[in-house]
RNA sequence: CGCGGGGUGGAGCAGCCCGGUAGCUCGUCAGGCUCAUAACCUGAAGGCCGUAGGUUCAAAUCCUACCCCCGCAA
């Protein structure tokens, strides 16, 4: 089949690289280029370096204009693959190609419909996930099932373990549509039990409150882990106000009453041990503000924090 | 020229403003204590203080240039 192809994220490119060559890519579309990074240089999305090298034609849209309709149109695509690609697609655009377009969604929809499905399922201590492929409507996510295939999620996987997964499994299932389409033999379901929703995250979601229970302060860790991290602010020693990003950790087991965001335990090979709301985090590594990332002991052999400090 | 932090024995840091003996918490090694230990005590090794110039009687510290690392923002 004729595909044209829209992503922007970085695992946009995983799916567009992986699409069975069988299929001819007539085109990518993609967000444009973005100042990024220290330098402020502009940088292109991984799905357009991936066009560059392969010489495949690609589209960069701000806006959906006219101009852009036309190109697209020209392309004649028989089908439309959506993989992250970072913004609405407006009606007179998703129904250019012959058989429509369809996204590739990282839940069992209508579970976490929206922008951090694998994020907001790891928060919520889900142990079940899983990729939907489906047809692109007017809403969001909330076209017409295609297919969907599940996955166990276990209990270390973070956004960046569980990301591979999804998108291994999504591959998959991409091609299989592909093919289901090709063939004809598509019957798509409509979504009929009641959606959840999820949004992006802001880099102040990533804040522990040390009364919550520490699983839940884990599972926060899992879910924001590629991003924005999960930290929280020195309240002592010589680091006092700074924030400190926690970049691994462990629930830990604790019946005492001592008060939450203070240093139970320091254990030499391992790290720091932090009450919680309930039961404690054994926080293994760490990285302060502007620092290097840093076993949590050279953190406290630096900060002068000790048994009893305490974090807010 | 987006904003900012930093490069000091193996690790994480202090010292720099206000030039003059290389410091702290760990680690390593040796010895001691102990039923035992990641605990405690004693001792030791290990530094061209990022690189190159400059100022000075004297530079980790002041001046200049360069290299490298990191956070924010995107």
């Amino acid at each position: 089949m004729n595909i044209i192809f829209f992503g922007t994220a970085g695992i946009s490119k995983s799916f567009l690289e992986n699409i069975d060559k069988k299929h001819k890519i007539s085109a990518v579309v993609t967000m444009p280029d973005k100042p990024a990074s220290r330098g402020q240089q502009l940088k292109m999305p991984a799905v357009k370096m991936y066009a560059v090298e392969n010489k495949i034609p690609c589209i960069q849209v701000e806006k959906f204009t006219d101009e852009i309709l036309e190109q697209i149109k020209n392309y004649n695509a028989d089908i439309g693959v959506i993989v992250s690609f970072g913004k609405i697609i407006p009606e007179r655009i998703f129904t250019l190609p012959k058989l429509g377009c369809f996204n590739i969604h990282f839940s069992l929809l209508p579970q976490y419909r929206g922008a951090s499905p694998v994020q907001q399922a790891l928060i919520d201590g889900q142990t079940e996930t899983g990729v939907t492929a489906f047809y692109i409507d007017k809403g969001l996510d909330s076209g017409n099932i295609i297919l969907q295939d599940s996955l166990c999620i276990a209990d270390d996987d973070t956004s960046c373990t569980l990301f591979d997964k999804l998108i291994n499994l999504g591959i998959s299932v991409m091609n299989r549509t592909l093919d289901m389409l090709d063939n004809g033999h598509c019957l798509a379901k409509p979504q009929t039990e009641t959606p959840t929703f999820c949004s992006t995250f802001k880099k102040e979601d990533g804040k522990i409150n040390w009364s919550k229970p520490a699983d839940e302060i884990r599972n926060l860790f899992r879910g924001l882990f590629l991003w924005p991290g999960i930290f929280t602010t020195v309240a002592e020693g010589k680091l006092a106000g700074k924030s400190l990003r926690i970049i691994d950790c462990k629930t830990a087991e604790d019946n005492s009453n001592a008060q939450p965001g203070s240093i139970i335990r320091i254990d030499k090979t391992q790290g720091f041990i932090v009450k919680c709301g309930k039961d404690a985090l054994l926080v293994t590594k760490v990285q302060p503000e502007s620092k290097s990332k840093m076993a949590a002991c050279d953190f406290l052999n630096g900060a002068g924090l000790t048994k009893g400090s305490k974090f807010n």
